[in-house]
RNA sequence: GGAGGGAUGGCAGAGUGGUCGAAUGCGGCGGUCUUGAAAACCGUUGAGGCUUCGCGGUCUCCGGGGGUUCGAAUCCCUCUCCCUCCGCCA
């Protein structure tokens, strides 16, 4: 969420980052501005009272300790409604609050002067495009290719869970650790620290990332414990740190994590959904800075860059793009997508989003810093996928397949399989 | 799952209805002393809101929510979490 006084003082820039991000009207800036300032008047008669009827407290105490019992009585009987007028008072002013509260939880992050404008994935911007991409007519699409192999069973996963969850068997169960250890130790060897985190949260750290209320859709819930199967590491990563201060000295702060990923995907069909294309569980190693707000456009630069290396390491032909207003989600300010070339299906597909949140999860989550002066700030977040497995796995089975129907293991990978060829 | 105990400032730990945003100790910061440091001594040190150009004023917060009262850290209800014992268990 923004902050009310940032948009009260750009109210035009709210507006049209609004505009620019595809929301239909930006009726909900004039509309929060005009509740925040009944909000602030009602605070500030709610005040007056209560500092009325504290400083009677007061004098009631002082005069009980002095035994001027009838004196005190006497104070107490002229108390008259005030009770009565702050109660009611304090009710307007909840409900006025919710109101606000709603309305400021409408109004989108405001994109970087950087992010082109557009409203369809055409407008996003392809920055950069690295390797050749092989596209001889005999690579087969990664589930076939998988299938004679025995590698990847969708039915028997259809049978135990559904659609969407599959099992990787075998050697394709192997090359899935390989790579998450291959992620964690690129990472950690990158300065950010790898922590394990629970795969189900609260209701408030889904509120937190801001899961909830828009995208609650998104996730798969355990309704008798009250709790959500996470989408991904972001949520209980980043909620590490809800409601804390840093000090200055200790910024920035990475993170990377390995966990499973459970989305309920309502909604797609069709080739999107193909093979390995998009699960309802996937692993993913995530990446997570906390920052400096005046550190994080560069920090989103090596943040985009240390992902990128991941695939150059891997030697699969992928692209940049940077993600146009329209395109970008509610919550950020900038937003890249990596995406790697799929030879058997000639198409591309999203391994990674490096997103640059400003303060906007920070403010909701209270996670702050002491600043120079010494004041408490809120602190800039930004996230990426380094990277998630599943889509690199089908890039790896069609890029790195061989005509006679091998798979030659990539170099980085080797240590960790063990052999060069399966 | 059963029984009992607890949750107070960065940490430890007092406070059981009135001048308590909260003793004391440690830690942090500033100073005196010192060539420098340590020790000692003095001072200072929570977060947030409203208002003000500023000084300041004022409100809220003692795990969360609700209640009693002129007045709640303190009493009542409720939830969550932690600890101890028993049971179960990868």
């Amino acid at each position: 969420m923004l902050d009310i006084n940032f948009i009260r003082d750009h109210r035009e820039v709210v507006k049209q980052g609004m505009i620019n991000k595809g929301e239909k009207t930006a009726d909900a800036v004039d509309l929060v501005i005009e509740k925040d300032e009944e909000w602030r008047k009602l605070v500030t008669e709610i005040g007056n009272l209560r500092a009325e009827s504290n400083s009677r407290a007061k004098e009631i105490g002082k005069l009980m300790g002095q035994g001027k019992k009838e004196e005190a009585q006497q104070i107490i009987n002229e108390t008259g409604q005030t009770k009565e007028k702050v109660k009611e008072l304090e009710q307007k002013l909840e409900t006025i609050q919710k109101e606000r509260d709603d309305l400021l939880y409408q109004i989108p992050n405001v994109p970087d002067q950087s992010v082109p404008v557009g409203h369809t994935e055409e407008d996003n911007e392809v920055i950069s495009t690295w390797g050749e991409p092989n596209d001889e007519e005999w690579r087969l699409p990664h589930w076939e290719f998988a299938a004679e192999k025995r590698w990847l069973d969708f039915e028997r996963g259809s049978k135990v869970a559904g659609a969407g969850f599959p099992f990787y068997v075998g050697k394709m169960a192997r090359l899935q650790r390989a790579l998450i250890n291959f992620f964690l130790n690129e990472a950690t060897d990158h300065g950010y620290t790898e922590i394990q985190a629970p795969y189900f949260v609260n209701e408030d750290s889904a509120r937190g990332t801001g899961q909830i209320p828009d995208k609650e859709d998104m996730m798969y819930t355990v309704p008798r414990d009250g709790f959500f199967a996470i989408p991904t590491a972001e949520v209980p990563v980043t909620n590490f740190h809800r409601d804390e201060i840093f000090e200055m000295k200790d910024l920035p702060v990475y993170y990377t994590a390995y966990t499973p990923c459970w989305r309920r995907e309502a909604g797609s069909y069709g080739a999107d959904v193909r093979g390995l294309n998009r699960l309802h569980q996937f692993d993913k190693v995530e990446l997570v800075k906390f920052v400096h707000p005046d550190e994080s456009d560069k920090e989103l630069e090596s943040l985009r860059e240390y992902a990128e290396s991941l695939l150059q390491k891997l030697k699969l032909p992928f692209r940049t793009l940077l993600m146009c207003t329209g395109d970008m989600g509610f919550t950020q300010i900038k937003k890249y997508d990596l995406e790697v070339w799929s030879p058997g299906q000639k198409r591309w597909l999203e391994v990674s989003s490096c997103s640059n949140f400003g303060s906007f999860q920070a403010r909701r989550m209270q996670i702050r810093f002491r600043n120079e002066k010494g004041k408490t700030e809120i602190m800039h977040t930004l996230n990426g996928s380094g990277l998630a497995l599943p889509r690199v796995v089908a890039s790896i089975l069609e890029t790195y397949q061989t005509e006679s129907g091998d798979l030659i293991v990539p170099d980085v990978l080797v240590p960790y399989m063990g052999v060069e060829k399966i």
